[in-house]
DNA sequence: TTGAAAGCGCTAACAA
DNA sequence: TTGTTAGCGCTTTCAA
């Protein structure tokens, strides 16, 4: 059966094809009667609007680029799959669609930008994995491309939207968790000094063992490379203490499963006689029974789409006529909107 | 900067729109002077066509639809995510594109397969987790919508193009290499007979054992669904078995880990005292040391491209004028091209 | 409230 | 080898 047309659609219901538009997309300028006969035709001919012709008129493609990673950390890869997967969900709820694509880094990242959105016309973007001067914000800023970023904008003013979860208070949870269950020593093992989402769930332990007046000796506060190796290594190194901790603090899931290995090794066992707790709740976590820090990935994404739509809204058609003849838009540029920072939740198991 | 289209480079290099055309997309027409001054003014000008206008002519879009799950096992949820991975990337590098969508169940995702096609003319689909009476591929089939499947056509004839791994073998090799390790009581840890990727992985097991006259005794073949908890319990099962198994090979690296878990909880030492072989190899069996049969993701996704390139070309320009007036492809209609099945590779770790 | 005309940017078909 | 014409299916603009 041949493909319907807005054409066909029109000839069928006796009325002329900018009816039918209405009815699609202005149906309160439609006489209801009109809008019965329409919608009829459109069902009985199983109608749907031709993507590409409406793109090229409208200039709005409904869809949204996102990177997909290559797989680099065994772990915490997950994480950035979970969102995805939130996100397509949310998206097509919403008549868009993700489009995928891959990228070495943020110089390659910003070629395929440009590859995107003039040859594919993308209507925005959603960013993971900031950090501070991020040139790709600057490039899609400074082109006024729609975005928003999963990850906030360290250290930079932050001139775009954006959704984050709060990793300092992930970390100052599982700590506040440890110390109500009677620890007082308490490590904290993580990244070197310098990576923000590192040294940010870092000052969400040191914050609460302040607080709390913990005793936190020397070699209670690690940074090493992400890793089950480093993980385990440096656990050992806490473990060798002549005082060792009774509990540790992880940045990742990596390093806390490292640490949950050296223990296993030593015979020790996670929960009973030392406690771990991880961040990102990986799969590994629920399936050894590692206690972990949870990040709301499902309603990051729905936050990320509907902070995408105000951006859109107010950033009407870019574009018109292509020699560029529309005024800027009235009343100035508006500023970007306000940041969602989202709570994780720390998931309790038999490491903790 | 406005975006320069067609038009202008034709005015900027003296030639007509559809000398542009050619250079770009039949670059043989040209003369070689022509095709000079014509790339000189796209690069001057940084010009690439437009994506929706090209669609609406060509009737191709360069966008392949895929299904990203709902995370549903914990443990085995990673490989569509690295099959994905491999997709993006090696779709991208032929000038393709991956767009995602969800769906609940087979029947939703034929209704999707409805809406992606009509609304957003999608080139294609690439599928995963076919079954035996997929209405998946009989639908897509039916409407002679080019796709191919990561999965073979179990049970049906398979009409289609389609890119498998090699189950059994997977096993195989995996009992082969317990055998060699002088193992002569293996058990198989699978899922309930009737899953056709269960079945096909047990059938290797099963192969083995027999050629190598195991001592296959009764309760050394369990079928439980997929799972830690079911796997630890009919691990359990077999090892309180009055003469237990020396080694067990699973039909998921879940299973193999709800051995693991048994094992470890019992003091045994996966690997020295009873040795556990998963499928899938997963992170979660890097992290732990399970040995695992892996499955070459990346080279099925660039399987399943190229069958589609070749599929593509075949049922060349569906549609032409939405009236149909075009005739019956020439010559009748071509068979699906040949299936490919790839092998697996075990890798040995502590556990086995 | 509805209809007619124009045109988004591109390529197929044909003419020169 | 190059140019001209037409039109893909839709929505915007303007007139009725």
């Amino acid at each position: 059966m041949a493909r319907a047309t807005l054409e066909s659609v029109a000839r069928h219901a006796a009325v002329s094809r900018q009816t039918v538009s209405n009815a699609l997309n202005a149906p309160h300028l439609v006489h209801p009667d009109t809008l019965t006969r329409v919608r009829a035709a459109i069902s009985e001919l199983n109608y749907r609007p031709h993507h590409a012709a409406r793109t090229l008129r409208t200039r709005r493609s409904q869809l949204v680029g996102a990177r997909i990673e290559p797989w680099r950390d065994g772990v915490n890869g997950a994480v950035l799959d979970r969102f995805l997967q939130s996100l397509t969900a949310r998206a097509q709820a919403r008549g868009q669609r993700i489009l995928l694509f891959t990228a070495e880094d943020d110089e390659q990242e910003c070629a395929h930008y440009e590859d995107l959105l003039s040859g594919l016309d993308l209507d925005a973007f959603v960013l993971h994995g900031t950090h501070a001067d991020d040139r790709r914000t600057a490039w899609l800023a400074q082109r006024r491309v729609p975005f928003v970023t999963f990850g906030r904008p360290w250290g930079s003013t932050g001139t775009h939207g954006w959704v984050d979860v709060d990793g300092a208070e992930g970390t100052r949870a599982a700590t506040r968790h440890l110390v109500a269950a009677g620890h007082r020593r308490i490590a904290f093992l993580g990244w070197p000094e310098g990576s923000e989402v590192g040294d940010d769930r870092r000052s969400g332990w040191a914050d609460l063992a302040l607080a709390a007046g913990l005793e936190v000796r020397p070699g209670y506060d690690a940074g090493v490379a992400d890793g089950l190796g480093t993980g385990r290594a440096a656990a050992a190194a806490m473990l060798d203490l002549e005082v060792p901790p009774t509990a540790i603090v992880c940045a990742s899931d990596s390093l806390a499963l490292g640490a949950w290995t050296e223990l296993t090794a030593r015979g020790l066992r996670p929960g009973a006689d030392v406690a771990v707790v991880g961040f990102d709740d990986s799969t590994t976590a629920a399936v050894v029974g590692l206690s972990s820090v949870a990040q709301p990935l499902d309603d990051a994404a729905a936050a990320c789409l509907r902070m995408l739509h105000d951006v859109l809204e107010t950033d009407r058609p870019r574009g018109g006529r292509a020699d560029g003849t529309d005024g800027p838009p009235e009343g100035g540029r508006p500023g970007p909107p306000d940041p969602v920072l989202l709570s994780p939740q720390l998931v309790v198991r038999a490491s903790g």
